[in-house]
RNA sequence: GGGGCCGUAGUUAAGUUGGUUAUAACGCCGGCCUGUCACGCCGGAGGGCGUGGGUUCGAGUCCCAUCGGCCCCGCCA
């Protein structure tokens, strides 16, 4: 066997070989993706990250090389040198881009065999993703996962690129760093020099850029993983990448037109797809009004209807109960509503049940009156107002949810959705982009008792309402906006507080005491007695944004190396028990498990 | 913490009301084939049904537990 590889260069990737180089001499090197024996030709196609093409091994024209051949399976890696030639007339392939082309090989070198693969890597045949994650690196030669990879190599270039050009430098923030108090919950990393003490994963870089803009940095952005140890879902893993920004005297105004260049860049370079700019804005008030959720999906109508003042007078004892209690009532009216069939309705009740919705009362528009349960303990006057309130038309159906606001707004919210792909309102292949503004500062958390906040404790409250903080926090509304795509919240951020007398009023309304702030935020405060500028940013989720660029069902799809729904790594079996001599220098002891 | 779906050859799936040696396709192995490109044709090997209990004369099919994968609620400032 000779050493092929170190007298030979590869001249050319598999994907690139056109008639313009038919008659050059060739060197390819890559994988065997697929192989046809026809007892004389033997026919491959090399594989590598740029395409394929095929290979011919011709007894006549270069004997040992065939004979070579023989023994190449699935998967080998191979290295041939030959003269590229031109398929005659009927054999070329049209769809591979290399298809009217094939090396006609002289010389074959196998550089590695391989086992038989547990899956065929050749095929869009679904495997169960245990068996993917587990062979991660065999099905990451595969071709969705490669294009998703590549996909998300463009991006994040344009993303550098372009704020690189538009002035940010990057700088990079710890990852052993602080534990924060609200938010997600921390991954601890014990220290072992300190004993008994821990660093956290970062959440986000937040107080690290706002640090970099007091220290006069004026414009930061970090391609960082941040980590918050949750349950995981379809869209969410423990570690992820946020592509994070902060500008120094900036307004909203600032943030949101580069924010809408950088978007427009990264569609470009990555989909080769034009975006419009500027983006439709929507409070936050108006989003949840008009669509029950502040992430809404404005491809399509179904837009939601308060009727509570209707039914807190109407003979329907559900709704006039719900209104007196302090709930409301929505509506939400379906177009030909024929669609839906009885059976479909019987349906949506189990449906809105997930988000703790009792029921979901439906009614048929005729003319003149309705088909619906609820028909008979209406008077024709609710009725004619309800149909006016929705502009509902003969043969519209009206679907009705009654509750606290909270569910009223996520049943339908999602119910919304739900339709909207039921009923093919979506149109794939469409992008649509929308900033959801005036963010209240606070909520309740039933959780802890207390409020906290809705954005971060970090965002300044518009300058209006700073003095409802104390008298009045849940009117107090925040500068922070979210950046919403398709219905999935890609990005958000804020004007942050620059004050230290209005940050430290901000955690007194959070019920974060003076001695909590000084150990916990202590150095932010003392650094924003130091000249801090006004300054704001956003943080973008990356592996979200490349989802939706690449249609993937799965966040796992645009990650190289992901964990399953229960944290575990089935490539590296992670996490794993340490050692009792690991514990021991931490000074960590196990309790159960 | 809770709800749901799913674990049968290497892979993807089928397996009737529980009933003889558990099917198929692809893959794999061998043979034939000089123009295929999901090559074709012929032949072959390969699993005891995630795991552990239980019910039964008899369990892939029923029951319980457990492990694992996925989706969702809670959680995710």
């Amino acid at each position: 066997m000779t050493d092929f590889i170190t007298k030979q260069r590869r001249t050319h990737n598999c994907g690139e070989l056109r008639v313009s180089n038919v008659g050059q001499t060739v060197v390819l090197m890559g994988w065997a993706h697929r192989r046809r024996d026809h007892g004389g030709v033997i026919f491959v196609d090399l594989r590598d990250r740029e395409g394929l093409t095929q290979i011919v091994f011709n007894p006549e024209v270069a004997p040992e090389a065939h004979r070579k051949a023989h023994s190449i399976r699935s998967e080998y890696v191979l290295a041939v040198r030959g003269t590229l030639k031109r398929r005659l007339e009927g054999m070329t392939n049209p769809s591979l881009p290399t298809g009217e082309v094939e090396l006609m090989v002289e010389e074959l070198e196998i550089l590695n065999e391989s086992k038989t693969p547990p899956f065929v890597l050749d095929t869009e045949a679904d495997i169960s993703e245990s068996i993917r994650l587990k062979y991660r690196y065999l099905d990451l030669r595969r071709e969705q996962l490669q294009r998703n990879l590549v996909l998300r190599s463009k991006v994040a270039e344009a993303a550098r690129n372009y704020l690189s050009g538009a002035g940010f430098l990057e700088v990079e923030t710890p990852f052993l760093t602080k534990s924060t108090p609200e938010g997600a919950r921390d991954f601890l990393v014990p220290s072992r020099i300190n004993p008994g003490m821990f660093y956290a994963l970062p959440q986000s870089p937040q107080l690290f850029k706002q640090l970099l803009m007091i220290s006069g940095f004026d414009r930061y952005y970090q391609i960082v993983k941040c980590f918050r140890d949750e349950d995981l879902r379809a869209d969410r893993q423990p570690e992820f990448t946020q592509i994070d920004i902060e500008m120094s005297f900036v307004t909203e105004e600032d943030v949101l037109g580069v924010m809408e260049g950088l978007m427009a860049e990264i569609f470009k370079k990555g989909l080769d797809i034009d975006i419009t700019t500027p983006f439709p804005r929507l409070t936050w008030e108006d989003a949840v009004e008009r669509y029950g959720r502040d992430n809404p999906d404005i491809r399509f109508d179904l837009e939601l209807r308060d009727i509570t003042d209707i039914a807190a007078g109407c003979g329907f004892k559900v709704f006039a109960e719900t209104a007196a209690a302090g709930g409301i009532v929505k509506a939400m009216k379906v177009e030909n509503g024929k669609r839906l069939s009885r059976k479909d309705l019987d349906e949506l009740p189990g449906y809105v049940s997930e988000f703790g919705a009792k029921g979901l009362a439906w009614a048929r528009v005729n003319e003149g009156d309705w088909t619906s349960p609820i028909y008979k303990f209406l008077d024709p006057r609710d009725v004619t107002a309800i149909n006016k309130k929705l502009e509902a038309n003969p043969g519209d159906l009206i679907l009705f949810a009654a509750d606290t606001p909270s569910v009223v707004n996520e049943a339908l919210g999602n119910l919304r959705m739900r339709l909207a792909q039921r009923l093919g309102l979506i149109e794939p292949g469409n992008y649509s982009f929308v900033w959801i503004t005036d963010f209240p500062m606070f909520e309740y958390s039933e959780a802890e008792g207390r409020l906290v906040a809705l954005h971060h404790p970090f965002t300044s409250p518009l300058p209006e309402d700073i003095p409802l903080v104390d008298k009045d926090p849940a009117k107090v509304r925040a500068r922070a906006y979210d950046l919403v795509l398709n219905g999935s919240e890609i990005g958000g951020g804020s004007i942050r507080i620059h004050r230290s007398d209005v940050q430290k009023k901000v955690f007194s309304t959070l019920k974060i005491g003076d001695d909590e702030a000084r150990s916990k935020f202590g150095f932010l405060l003392d650094a924003l007695e130091y000249g801090a500028p006004p300054h704001g940013g956003i943080a973008f989720g990356l592996d979200r944004i490349i989802m939706l660029m690449a249609r993937a069902e799965s966040i796992r799809d645009v990650i190289a190396f992901p964990k399953t729904q229960k944290g575990t790594c089935l490539l590296t079996d992670a996490p794993s028990p340490a050692t009792p001599e690991q514990l021991m220098e931490l000074s960590l002891k196990v309790v159960k498990g």
